[in-house]
DNA sequence: TATTTTATTGAACAATCATTCAAATAAGTT
DNA sequence: AACTTATTTGAATGATTGTTCAATAAAATA
C-alpha cells in the first residue's frame, strides 16, 4: 500500500559514482549529484540518508562490481594465471580509456581523513577483501604446485596489492601508458617469478 | 621606500603545507588557513594570488625539502646504498610518527582534477624530479658496478617510484606500518636484486 | 472509489566558501 | 618631519555548500 520508488538503485549508483570518481568526494557538490542522478535533492536525502551515505552506497556498488570482475576469471585457468589476467585487467582500466581517473578506491582513501571515517573504513574493508582474493589465489597456486612451497603467500599479496595501489596512482598522475604497462609487468614479473616452479 | 612583509614566507609555507597535507587541498579552507598561518585573508592573497597559488607555493616548498632529503645522502656512500638509504628514509617516513598523512604529492595527485590544472602540472614536475634523481643513482651505480651492464635503470627507476606510491598509500588507508616496512623491504628486493653483483 | 503509505517536488535554510577592497598602518627615502 | 610605497587589516561580497520540509503526486490496498 505505498508507492514504489521511481528509478532503479543501481543506475543511480552507477552514475553517481562515475560522478564521484571523475571528480572526488569533496569535489562532487550536491546540486552536481542531482544534476548526473536526475533525483531531486529530497529524494536522494530520502534514500541514502545524506551525501556521505549516497558515497559509501558507491562505495559498495564499486566494490560489488570488483568481485564481479575478479570472479570473471576463476574458472578454466590454473590460478595463477587467474591472478595474472585480473592483474592486467586492472593495469588495463589504468591504461585505457578513462584511466586517468585511477582507482575509486584509491582516490577515497587518499581524499578522506579520520572526519569522514565512515568512508575511510569502508574503504579498508574494500581494500582488504581484494587483498584476501589475491592471497587466496596465491595459495591455490601453491597447492597446485605453481608456486614454490616457501612462498610467502601474505607478503606477496601485500608487494601486489601495493604495486597495483602504485600503477594507478600513476594512472593518476597522467603518466604515459606504455610506461605503466612495462612498470606493472616488470615488477609483476619480479615479485613473482623468484617462486614459480614448473607444476609437479 | 617601502614596507616590508611582516611574515617569514618559509615559516608560513610550511604552516600552511601542514594544513594543507593533513586535510587536502579541498579540505583546507582559507579561514583555516589564516587560523594556522597568522596572516589575514588581504596578506594571502596579496602575496600568493589565491588559494591554489598559496598550494602551488607549498608543493614548491615541499618539493626543495625533500631535494635536502635527497642530496643529505649524497656523500660518504656508494650509489646503490645512497638509493636504498633514501628508499628506506621514505618508508620510515610513511611508517612512522604522522606517517597516517600519506605523501604531500601523491595525495594532491589524487585529490585534483582538470580543473586544477596549474597543481597537476606542479605535481607531475616534482614527482619527474624525483624519479630522475632515483634514475641517476641508479645509472651511478651501473657505472660503478654495483648493478649488471644489463640493467634498464629507467625502467627501474620506474618501478621504484611506482612502488614507493604504492605503500604511501597503504600508509594512508592505516596499514599496519609492520606490514608496510615487510613489502616496501620485499619488493625492493625482488626488484633490484636481479641485478646486482659484485663490484669490479 | 476512498484510504493509506510512501516517493517526489523544489523552494528555502543557515553555514561556509573563496575572494575583494577601501581604510589604516608602517617602513624606507628625501 | 614629510612623503612615498607596500603591507596589513577585517568587514563585506556574492556564490555555493549540504540539508530540510511542507506540499504534492502516485501507487497499492480495502
Amino acid at each position: 500500500m505505498a508507492r514504489p520508488p521511481q528509478f532503479e538503485r543501481s543506475e543511480v549508483l552507477e552514475k553517481a559514482t562515475q560522478l564521484f570518481w571523475e571528480r572526488g568526494y569533496r569535489g562532487a557538490s550536491v546540486s552536481d549529484l542531482v544534476k548526473a542522478t536526475g533525483l531531486l535533492p529530497g529524494s536522494i536525502y530520502a534514500s541514502f540518508g545524506n551525501k556521505e551515505g549516497l558515497f559509501i552506497a558507491c562505495l559498495e556498488h564499486y566494490a560489488a562490481q570488483a568481485d564481479g570482475l575478479r570472479s570473471q576469471w576463476e574458472s578454466d585457468s590454473s590460478p595463477l594465471t587467474i591472478l595474472r589476467n585480473f592483474f592486467f585487467a586492472i593495469v588495463g582500466m589504468a591504461t585505457e580509456g578513462e584511466g586517468g581517473r585511477g582507482c575509486f578506491l584509491v582516490n577515497a582513501s587518499l581524499e578522506c581523513d579520520e572526519s569522514e571515517s565512515a568512508i575511510r573504513s569502508k574503504v579498508r574493508d574494500c581494500m582488504a577483501g581484494n587483498e584476501a582474493w589475491i592471497r587466496d589465489q596465491l595459495d591455490a597456486a601453491r597447492q597446485v604446485g605453481e608456486l614454490s612451497e616457501a612462498t610467502n603467500t601474505a607478503r606477496l599479496a601485500g608487494c601486489l596489492t601495493g604495486a597495483m595501489f602504485g600503477f594507478r596512482v600513476m594512472s593518476r598522475a597522467q603518466e604515459d601508458p606504455d610506461k605503466i604497462r612495462d612498470v606493472a609487468t616488470t615488477t609483476f614479473d619480479s615479485l613473482v617469478t623468484p617462486w614459480q616452479q614448473v607444476a609437479v
